[in-house]
RNA sequence: GCGGUCUUAGCUCAGUUGGUUAGAGCACCAGAUUGUGGUUCUGGGGGUCGCCGGUUCGAGUCCGGUAUUCCGCCCCA
């Protein structure tokens, strides 16, 4: 047959995990230089879990996973029905499938913490770095498994989480060489918008239009909020905020002005004050309050936060976050304030390549650092002896492992894999117990006995 | 889920209005070079032209379906 892989999966060959291991190296560092614990959670939930946290097109994009042994199952008859209802429109059903592949790491992270409430010290700060899989169409950028990198903390309602996010975003962006611009804004801002223009209910179909201004413009938002249902009146109450351009200072006034008088808009312009007035490092990061932003997540209820690439012509979303009030209230404990992010290392690693931002070491980085080559099965077997000596003192090294008189192959096989030195064995050097080492890339060579040669690789290794 | 697009050797791609046995570069293998790689030269292997069906005397080329890639919509890391 031929081997093939499910659309908007990857195989990473050992070069692209050398690249997304340098990625993820530094956002694990940093997760836990700000003293974020890792936990893991399974690839599969139960399906109730996950659905309505992600608003309808979100559960649309859940991968569902079939029961198994249906064929076996005492139940057909309901299960007949499901399936023509299924048919039908987009529901749930548990008799066909009770599990569902994890969308993100966030609600499981609620259900975790609803779970080992008494093993957790609150406030929690926990981060998570897994697969996650929705059932999308792929594009560039847009993948159906990838993974996503979490840092939340939960169980406090303190705004200095938020500034410790933005910390550690620019840090790690900053870090890894990437230009970026982090927009930020809060749901209170655009509850209070929808209260006050007297559209309470379509919220949600405010936000996402909203949300698509850079992308369509302000008519194309605008056609959009009409053909929502949203009055005339209403939409030309919103127009300030959709003509607004300034600094973050001026938009703050912006809302006052239109917001001012409404109890949860006063709440939102409080908090944006705060995390722009933090006497922070912020100033030298390129945050920018972006009243537009939006963010489909259903759960969100304060600030959220979304990063861009801000060089090349590939610039998606490489990172989402904000505030959720009450997450964990649905499954049973209420009251639990959380805020996270989320890093997109997929797409951080399509910025990266685009832009050559990975370092150069890192694709020249070898498999190990000697390789002994031989002539036969006695010269060979010394080659493994001489490994392990070496590997013993912590010196990486493979001995080629066909026994072949053309050591031309296993220099070429050396030099294809970048191993910078190769030490050739044969009977003058069992005899001798004194080695060559070839330095790969001058070609020099050192004749030394074994203790010499472990010192000098650890001089050269260095 | 809807619309468009791509697919020819391991990789990147040519392939004329449908017409002999489908090509190139790189990679691979062998030799020049029997204890030392990168350069060079010579030779060689490798294709169900994504898959299934149709039109035709004849299909890589035209038509239908399907899968995949990328793009737009929707949504999002």
């Amino acid at each position: 047959m031929k081997p093939s892989i499910p659309r908007g999966t990857r195989d990473f060959s050992p070069s692209d995990m050398q690249k997304r291991n340098y990625i993820l190296n530094c956002i694990r560092k940093n997760f836990e230089l700000f003293g974020f614990q890792q936990i893991e959670t399974p690839a599969m939930e139960n399906i109730s879990t996950l659905t309505g946290k992600y608003g309808d097109e979100g559960d649309q994009l859940i991968f569902k996973i079939l029961n198994s042994r249906i064929h076996e199952s005492k139940n057909k008859e309901v299960m007949r029905k499901e399936f023509e209802l299924s048919l039908q429109s987009s529901r749930n059903s548990e008799e066909l499938t009770e599990k569902a592949l994890r969308y993100d790491l966030t609600v499981p992270f609620a259900r975790y913490v609803v779970m080992n409430q008494n093993d957790i010290t609150f406030p929690f700060r926990r981060y998570q770095i897994q697969p996650v899989w929705r059932a999308d169409r792929p594009q560039k950028g847009r993948y159906r498994e990838f993974y996503q990198c979490d840092a939340d903390m939960i169980g406090s309602n303190s705004l200095t989480n938020e500034l410790e996010l933005i910390s550690l975003i620019d840090k790690s962006f900053s870090e890894l060489n990437v230009p970026v611009i982090l927009k930020f804004n809060n749901r209170k801002i655009l509850t209070a918008l929808a209260e006050v223009i007297n559209e309470r209910d379509k919220i949600i179909d405010i936000t996402v239009a909203i949300d698509k201004l850079d992308k369509i413009g302000k008519e194309g938002v605008n056609k959009e909020l009409l053909e929502k249902g949203i009055s005339q009146e209403a939409v030309n109450k919103l127009q300030p905020l959709l003509d607004f351009k300034g600094t973050n200072e001026e938009k703050v006034e912006v809302l006052k002005n239109l917001l001012g008088n409404n109890e949860t808009g006063k709440k939102g312009i409080e908090e944006i004050e705060f995390i722009l007035n933090a006497n922070f490092k912020l100033q030298t990061s390129n945050l920018e309050l972006d009243i537009t932003l939006a963010r489909g997540l259903n759960y969100y209820t304060g600030t959220i936060f979304e990063v861009k690439a801000n060089a090349g012509t590939f610039t998606p979303s490489i990172l989402g976050g904000g505030r959720y009030d009450d997450l964990t209230g649905i499954f049973g404990l209420p009251n639990m304030s959380g805020v996270g992010i989320s890093f997109g290392i997929d797409r951080i690693y399509d910025v990266m390549e685009e832009l050559n931002v990975f370092p150069e070491q890192i694709s020249k980085a070898a498999s190990c650092s000697m390789l002994f080559t031989h002539f036969d099965e006695v010269s060979q077997a010394h080659c493994l002896q001489l490994a392990v000596e070496l590997r013993n003192q912590n010196i990486s090294c493979e001995v080629y492992p066909d026994v072949s008189k053309k050591i031309g192959k296993q220099f070429d096989y050396a030099n294809k894999k970048n191993i910078p030195f190769v030490c050739t064995v044969g009977s003058n050097e069992i005899e001798k117990q004194i080695y060559a080492i070839k330095y790969m890339e001058s070609g020099n060579k050192q004749e030394l006995n074994l203790q010499d040669m472990i010192d000098y690789l650890k001089t050269e290794l260095k």
